[in-house]
RNA sequence: GGCGAUGUAGCUCAGCUGGUUAGAGCAUACGGCUCAUAUCCGUAGUGUCCGGGGUUCAAGUCCCUGCAUCGCCA
């Protein structure tokens, strides 16, 4: 195992937004990446489950922790295959597993002595779930709650963290990349300047039941970190599974800069304290904000990701994250950046690039990659600058600067645009002197293209597949194996595919219209109109009769549906994500009679050319097909494995 | 209040250990091409590099100080 990457597991308390989803698709990025570098690697994201905010949650929707816990935890899982975050487990809080390690190592560092029991008295604020200091309070109220803290003492257990504290400074001394970005590490050692208190890490059960019970002591359930931290080590099998040594070697944690101090502080103590190794590296990464204002539920703000995977489309909004975000510093979201982005770097630069290099291979070279003769100073040039890019993307992605990395193989995408007007390839056509030139410029293009393809694979996976499906390559690749120039075997078969990126409208941030592209001339279609109207299809329309090509117009196709749930305020609507293979949104009114969690998997039938209808707020991208009987309703299925996307006719 | 970070073209940012006319992308204007998703290429710019002192032959880059913004801590 070369690399363990985690998420933080988002606590229950709220539905996924664009935080959650940059964390969970640079990690996913991280882990695509290192596995072209060919590496071992495992993905681990999840919930945190336990608490009284779960609790407070749940009772106003008058349903038990667990059940509200059920339902939340869902939106996560289902909240990532629409942004083709693929972990490799998603651990709950909850489950049998956790509980028993959280004990298991709770009663260890008891007996080591590093766990006490002691008398506590202060201030504390529910809202908050934490005692809060006189200072803290604004006019005798929580800052953050406006809510008055009430006066409570009690008995808790507490570690013994000041114990490990000179240890934790040597250790992020001696390791420079202990925690990064550098500003990140700076502070947590400023923070360790002060001496640092003993952490309270439990709550009696008269005040809060769910949670998991102290082994030593039943009255109290353990709080927070002592819980939610160790699902690191539950998700790797600790202590048990023969892996857990080399995997957790491996270990590098994921979060934004809201939960530094308990990762960077708390977190390696408590592994001192248990007897193992501090997790490798900590990346801190900053806050999205929108529209220049911070995200918040009471602003209203909040950027849910399913609306943007709608909207834009999966590869998109990954690249967007990646290549707006300077790692570890605060970003700002708005749907005017994405859609620049998307319509200057994707459609302009990449797409068109690709685009006009396939249809040159196509009209120049019969489809084929042609082979290339003596390369010049031009082509040697583009070839370098296609190698230095895979050299310098690998470099910062190493280094979690996913910013850096798209920006050097935009320097190729622009390269290779300057390249094509300069040799002009279709003035080269013009002769066929020129024909070897011509070959040689095209061979060039292709291959900088497939190494741009192969880069892109972590950060648009799908974009990256259907570039590689096009020139011809098998995908996936491999990094080392595959980053060499002159790898393209001339004679493969390019095949061109549709525009990788449609160009947005600026102000809507909608295709263009998206069927009626290839609009007849308004003439053309109000004369065809006219042709279908003679006397003989009038009987056919009588008689409820559809002649051949009216069934053709129906775009029927095998869609696999990657996620589900209900629609807001409708009891018959779900609201699906399929593959078909694009990904695309169907409303379908089929909630009386299918729950969420049993579409994800689900293979039906779809009218895929359907006009896009809005529905309860949710624009529908086709419809699926069910029969009727009576009051039951089954969905159309096939009787056999085939691909999504497949057509029905 | 303490510690720290940041302040560079209209916008987003690069500028490592001080060294030639301060850069990139987007946006703007003009010109060119036609292979391409009205795309692409070229040219043109604009900057008291937050203000003020200082070190140096030389500072956006180092030091001091002031201002602004932000973060952490109290």
């Amino acid at each position: 195992m070369s690399l363990y990457v985690t998420t933080p597991i988002f606590y229950v308390n709220a539905q996924p937004h664009l935080g959650h989803a940059y964390t969970a698709v640079i990690a996913d990025a991280a882990c695509r990446f290192r596995r072209l570098e060919g590496e071992e690697v495992r993905f681990q994201t999840g919930t945190d489950e336990h608490g009284e905010k779960v609790v407070e949650a749940a009772e106003r929707e008058s349903l038990s922790p667990k059940e509200y816990a059920d339902r939340i935890s869902a939106l996560f899982r289902a909240a990532w295959p629409g942004l083709a975050i693929a972990p490799d487990h998603f651990i709950r809080t909850t489950e049998p597993a956790h509980i028993k390690t959280v004990q298991v190592i709770l009663q260890q560092v008891h007996d080591r002595g590093d766990i006490y029991f002691s008398e506590y008295s202060g201030l504390y604020c529910k809202g908050c779930e934490r005692f809060l200091t006189e200072k803290e309070l604004v006019d005798g109220l929580c800052p953050d709650h406006q809510t008055p803290p009430q006066p409570v003492t009690e008995q808790n257990y507490f570690f013994r963290m000041g114990k490990y504290q000179q240890w934790l400074i040597d250790h992020i001394k001696a390791n420079p990349d202990f925690i990064t970005p550098e500003r990140y590490r700076n502070e947590v050692l400023s923070f360790l300047a002060e001496p640092l208190e003993d952490l309270c890490i439990s709550r009696p059960t008269s005040r809060l039941t769910w949670g998991i019970p102290l082994p030593f002591d039943d009255r109290f359930v353990t709080y927070v970190w002592f819980d939610a931290l160790i699902n690191y080590l539950t998700g790797i099998g600790y202590p048990d599974a023969p892996d857990f040594g080399r995997r957790w070697r491996a270990a590098e944690h994921i979060i934004a800069k809201d939960i530094l101090k308990p990762h960077a502080i708390y977190w390696p103590t408590m592994l001192k304290a248990m007897g193992l190794e501090p997790y490798r590296r900590l990346h801190v990464h900053g806050y999205w904000n929108v529209n220049d204002t911070k995200m918040s539920k009471s602003i209203g703000n909040v950027v849910r990701p399913a609306e943007l995977v709608d909207a834009f489309g999966t590869d998109t909004v990954r690249y967007f994250l990646m290549r707006e975000m300077a790692f570890g510093l605060d970003a700002s979201f708005s749907a005017e950046a994405l859609v620049a982005r998307q319509n200057s770097d994707l459609a302009n630069d990449l797409g068109n690039l690709f685009s006009r290099s396939l249809t040159m291979v196509g009209k120049f070279a019969d489809f084929k990659v042609p082979v290339p003769g003596a390369a010049g100073d031009a082509d040697r040039e583009l070839a370098a600058a296609a190698l230095r890019m895979v050299a310098e993307f690998r470099d910062q992605m190493h280094q979690f600067a996913f910013h850096r990395a798209l920006q050097a193989v935009w320097e190729v995408v622009g390269r290779a645009n300057r390249y094509i007007v300069e040799n002009a390839p279709w003035e080269l056509a013009k002769d066929p002197a020129n024909s070897e030139r011509l070959a040689t410029v095209l061979y060039h293009l292709l291959e900088s293209l497939r190494l741009v393809a192969l880069c892109l694979q972590p950060i648009m996976p799908e974009t990256a597949a259907k570039m590689a499906a096009a020139l011809g390559v098998a995908s996936p690749a491999g990094l080392t194996d595959h980053g060499r120039w002159g790898l393209l075997a001339a004679g493969t078969a390019i095949t061109p595919c549709p525009a990788l990126f449609p160009r947005l409208d600026k102000q809507t941030g909608r295709a263009p219209a998206a069927a009626p592209a290839k609009e007849l001339p308004a003439k053309a279609a109000q004369a065809a109109k006219q042709e279908e109207t003679p006397a003989a299809a009038d009987a056919a329309d009588a008689a409820g009769l559809i002649g051949f090509d009216d069934f053709q117009k129906l775009d029927l196709r095998v869609a696999e549906v990657v996620a589900a749930e209900r629609v807001k305020k409708s009891d018959r609507l779900l609201k699906l994500t399929v593959k078909a293979p694009e990904e695309r949104t169907i409303v379908a009114g089929i909630a009386e009679h299918y729950q969420p969690e049993e579409m994800v998997g689900r293979r039906v039938i779809i009218v895929a050319n359907l006009k896009p209808a809005k529905l309860m707020g949710v624009t529908s991208q086709g419809m699926v097909l069910a029969a009727k009987d009576g009051k039951a309703l089954v969905l159309s299925a096939v009787s056999g494995p085939v691909a999504a996307g497949a057509k029905v006719s």
